[in-house]
RNA sequence: GCCUCCUUAGCUUAAUGGUAAAGCAGCGGUUUUGUAAACCGUCGACAACAGUUCGAUUCUGUUAGGAGGCUCCA
C-alpha cells in the first residue's frame, strides 16, 4: 500500500515536472506567449497558455523537440520563498500570475518560485530532484481550449495536455492502452454491431435505433418495468408534451429556459417537449384527495424528454437530446422519506448488480449538495436543505457505502444522491440519481389527509433506476465490448447451416428456437459456412448452431460460441434449456 | 456556445492544382458439406456553398456534421 502510494507521488512529481518544462519550451518557442497553471491530471499533465497567435497540433512535435533540448540543463529544481511584492515583479508582464499572487496572499499562503535550467515559475513544489535523468519519456498529447479558471465569461486559454512516466516502455504501454480503448468506443461499435445510428437530416443529438439496438432497449424496458412493478411503483403513462404553464407552476421554467426547447405557440396556447417528468407525475397525484394510508405511492414511467444540450455538449448516446429515462416520483409521509430513499438505493444497486457494474470501480455515490450562497441556482431555504442534506447523509451512512460529497452538484429542488460512472475515455456521467425534494410539494399542493382529517404536505423522492436508456446502453456497450450476455443479445443463436442442402433444416431450427422466444437468425446467405461464421463472430452474437446432415439425422445442433469454442453435437432441445437458464440468469 | 482538429462510396483506407484508386458491404451471376473471408462481373464518393485560379477534391472563407477539451448537465 505505501509502495504505491509513493510511486503515486513520484508520478505526480515526474509529471509535474514535465509541465514545467513544457512551459519552459512553449515560452522559448513562442516568447509573447503567457504561462498560468499546469496541474497534473489523472492519466498526465496540462498547463495553459494564453497564446498570442493560435498553436496548432502539428506544433506539438516542435515544442517536444524543443522540451528535449533544453532538458538537458535542467540539473535539478530550486526553491525560494518570496514576498508578494517580489513577485509581481517578476511577473509583472503576466496578468494570470498577477491574479493568483493576489488570490494566495488573500488565503494566507506563502509564495514560493521554483527553477531548473533557468526556468522558473510561481509554484507550490512537488518536482523530481534530477529532471535532465528522469524525465525519460514524456510525450504531448492534445491541444483543447479551456476557459481561465473554468469560467465561460473568461478568455478562452490553449491547454496543451501531456503525460510521463518513469520509462519509455511505461509509455508505449499507456499509449497502446489508449488505441485498445478507442476499440471499445460506444459510437464505433454502435455503427459496426448495427445498434443506432444518427441522422444530420433527423438533427443532432437524435438517435435512430435500429432493430437490434431497440431489441436490446426493449429488453431493458421489459426488465426495469417488471421489476419495479415487483417493487411497488405504479406504472403510469403521461403525455411527452404539456402547457408552458405547467413549467412555470413547478417553477423550472425560469431555471431551465435556455435548455428547453423553444415553446410551440399554437391556437392561443404554449406548448412545450418535457424535458422533465415531475410536473406531470404530480398533477397525477392531484387528481384526487389521497390519505395518509396510501402513502407512498411511487409512479414510475418509461419517460421520453427533451432537452436543448448546447451543440458542444453532444456525445454519442452519453449526452443527446432526446432520451428515455426510467424515472419515478415517490410521494410520501416526511417519516417514510428515509425507508424511500433506501428502498430506492437498493433497486439502483440490484440493477447494477445485474449488469455487472461494481461499486468502487465501475460507479461510486456522490452525494450532491446546493451551494447555499449561489441563490439563482438553488431554492432559498436553508433550514430544509439542511434537514434534507442529513436525511441522505443519514441514508448512505446507514447502508455502509462510501460516498463523496460535492457541493454545488444539487438540483435546484433539493440535494441528491448521484451514482457516477465514467465511461471508456475516462469521462463522468451521473447514471443514477435519486434526490429529496421539498420544494414541489409546496408549489403543487402535494398534500394528502392525516389520522386528525387535516391535510399534510408530502415530501418527494425523485429517482431514475436505471437512469436514462440511452446512456445505460452505451456504458453497457463499452462495459461488455459489444459481447453483450445473452439475455440483452439482440441475436442471441445464428444459425449456420453447412451447405445450402441443409437451409430446410435450419429454417426449422430457427422456428422451433423462436417458438421458445429466443432470437435466433437462420443465414441463408449464398456464402460459405466459414465465411458465415466469421461474420457471427464480428457480430459478436454470442451462440452459432452449426447444422448439416449429422445434426439433421440426430435432430441435434452443434453449438459454437463467440469466443470460438466448439461445444460439440447436443440435442436442440437440451440446447433450448441451456439457453433458457442462462437467460434466465441474466449472466 | 467557445478552443483545437477532422470530413474522399454504406464501412475502412489511397492518390492528385488538370474531377479520383482499392478492399469489404450492396447488386447480378457462378459455386457449395464441417467451425474466422469461395469465384467472376457490376453499381457507387471528393460534406455544402462561395472566393482565388485558365482550371479547385486539393488553397482561402462561410455553413453543416463529427472528434477531443472547456463550460453546462433539472
Amino acid at each position: 500500500m505505501e509502495q504505491t502510494q509513493s510511486n503515486n507521488t513520484y508520478l505526480e512529481h515526474l509529471r509535474h515536472s514535465a509541465a514545467h518544462l513544457l512551459a519552459a519550451a512553449v515560452l522559448d518557442l513562442y516568447p509573447e506567449t503567457k504561462n498560468t497553471i499546469g496541474p497534473v491530471i489523472e492519466n498526465g499533465f496540462y498547463y495553459d497558455f494564453d497564446f498570442k497567435e493560435p498553436i496548432k497540433e502539428e506544433d506539438l512535435k516542435e515544442v517536444e523537440k524543443r522540451m528535449s533540448q533544453l532538458l538537458s540543463n535542467w540539473i535539478e529544481f530550486t526553491h525560494k520563498e518570496i514576498s508578494p511584492e517580489e513577485a509581481k515583479k517578476i511577473f509583472a508582464h503576466n496578468p494570470y500570475k498577477l491574479e493568483l499572487i493576489d488570490e494566495f496572499v488573500k488565503e494566507g499562503k506563502t509564495l514560493s518560485l521554483y527553477e531548473s535550467g533557468g526556468f522558473i515559475d510561481l509554484c507550490k513544489g512537488g518536482h523530481v530532484e534530477h529532471p535532465s535523468e528522469e524525465l525519460k519519456a514524456f510525450k504531448l498529447l492534445s491541444i483543447a481550449g479551456a476557459y481561465w479558471r473554468g469560467n465561460e465569461k473568461n478568455k478562452m486559454l490553449t491547454r496543451i495536455y501531456g503525460t510521463a512516466f518513469p520509462t519509455q516502455d511505461e509509455l508505449d504501454n499507456y499509449l497502446q492502452k489508449l488505441t485498445e480503448i478507442e476499440k471499445r468506443d460506444h459510437k464505433k461499435l454502435g455503427r459496426e454491431l448495427d445498434l443506432f445510428t444518427f441522422s444530420e437530416t433527423v438533427g443532432k443529438g437524435l438517435p435512430l435505433w435500429t432493430e437490434k439496438g431497440a431489441t436490446i432497449r426493449r429488453i431493458l424496458e421489459r426488465f426495469i418495468t417488471d421489476e419495479e412493478i415487483k417493487r411497488g411503483y405504479k406504472h403510469v403513462i403521461t403525455p411527452d408534451i404539456a402547457s408552458l404553464e405547467l413549467y412555470k407552476k413547478s417553477g423550472h421554467y425560469p431555471y431551465y429556459k435556455e435548455s428547453m426547447y423553444a415553446p410551440i405557440q399554437i391556437e392561443d396556447e404554449e406548448y412545450m417537449l418535457r424535458p422533465m417528468t415531475c410536473p406531470h407525475h404530480f398533477e397525477l397525484y392531484l387528481s384526487k384527495p389521497h390519505s395518509y394510508k396510501e402513502l407512498p405511492i411511487r409512479y414510475a414511467e418509461l419517460a421520453k424528454l427533451y432537452r436543448y444540450e448546447k451543440s458542444g455538449e453532444l456525445m454519442g448516446l452519453l449526452r443527446v437530446r432526446a432520451f428515455t429515462l426510467a424515472d419515478a416520483h415517490i410521494i410520501a409521509r416526511p417519516d417514510q422519506a428515509k425507508a424511500e430513499i433506501g428502498g430506492a438505493l437498493e433497486l439502483i444497486e440490484y440493477l447494477a448488480s445485474v449488469f455487472h457494474l461494481k461499486a468502487g470501480g465501475d460507479y461510486y455515490y456522490r452525494l450532491s449538495l446546493g451551494d447555499r450562497n449561489d441563490e439563482k441556482k438553488y431554492y432559498k431555504d436553508d433550514k430544509a436543505w439542511n434537514e434534507a442534506e442529513n436525511i441522505l447523509r443519514d441514508v448512505l451512512k446507514s447502508r455502509s457505502v462510501p460516498f463523496v460529497e460535492a457541493n454545488g452538484e444539487a438540483a435546484f429542488y433539493g440535494p441528491k444522491i448521484d451514482i457516477q460512472m465514467k465511461n471508456i475515455h475516462g469521462k463522468e456521467d451521473t447514471a443514477f440519481t435519486v434526490q429529496y425534494d421539498f420544494v414541489m410539494p409546496k408549489r403543487f399542493h402535494l398534500n394528502y389527509i392525516n389520522e386528525a382529517g387535516r391535510e399534510e404536505e408530502a415530501i418527494v423522492v425523485h429517482r431514475s433506476s436505471i437512469g436514462a436508456i440511452e446512456r445505460l446502453i452505451a456504458f453497457l456497450i463499452e462495459h461488455f465490448s459489444g459481447a453483450f450476455p445473452l439475455w440483452l443479445s439482440p441475436i442471441q443463436v445464428e444459425i449456420v447451416p453447412v451447405s445450402d442442402k441443409s437451409n430446410k433444416y435450419a429454417e426449422v431450427i430457427n422456428i422451433k428456437l423462436r417458438e421458445k422466444d429466443i432470437r435466433a437468425d437462420a443465414d441463408l446467405r449464398n456464402e460459405k459456412m466459414q465465411g458465415k461464421i466469421r461474420d457471427a463472430q464480428l457480430m459478436k452474437i454470442p451462440y452459432m448452431a452449426i447444422v448439416g446432415g449429422r445434426e439433421e439425422e440426430n435432430n441435434t445442433v452443434s453449438i459454437r460460441t463467440r469466443e470460438g469454442k466448439d461445444l460439440g453435437a447436443v440435442p436442440l432441445n437440451k440446447f433450448i434449456d441451456q439457453l433458457q437458464t442462462e437467460i434466465e440468469s441474466k449472466n
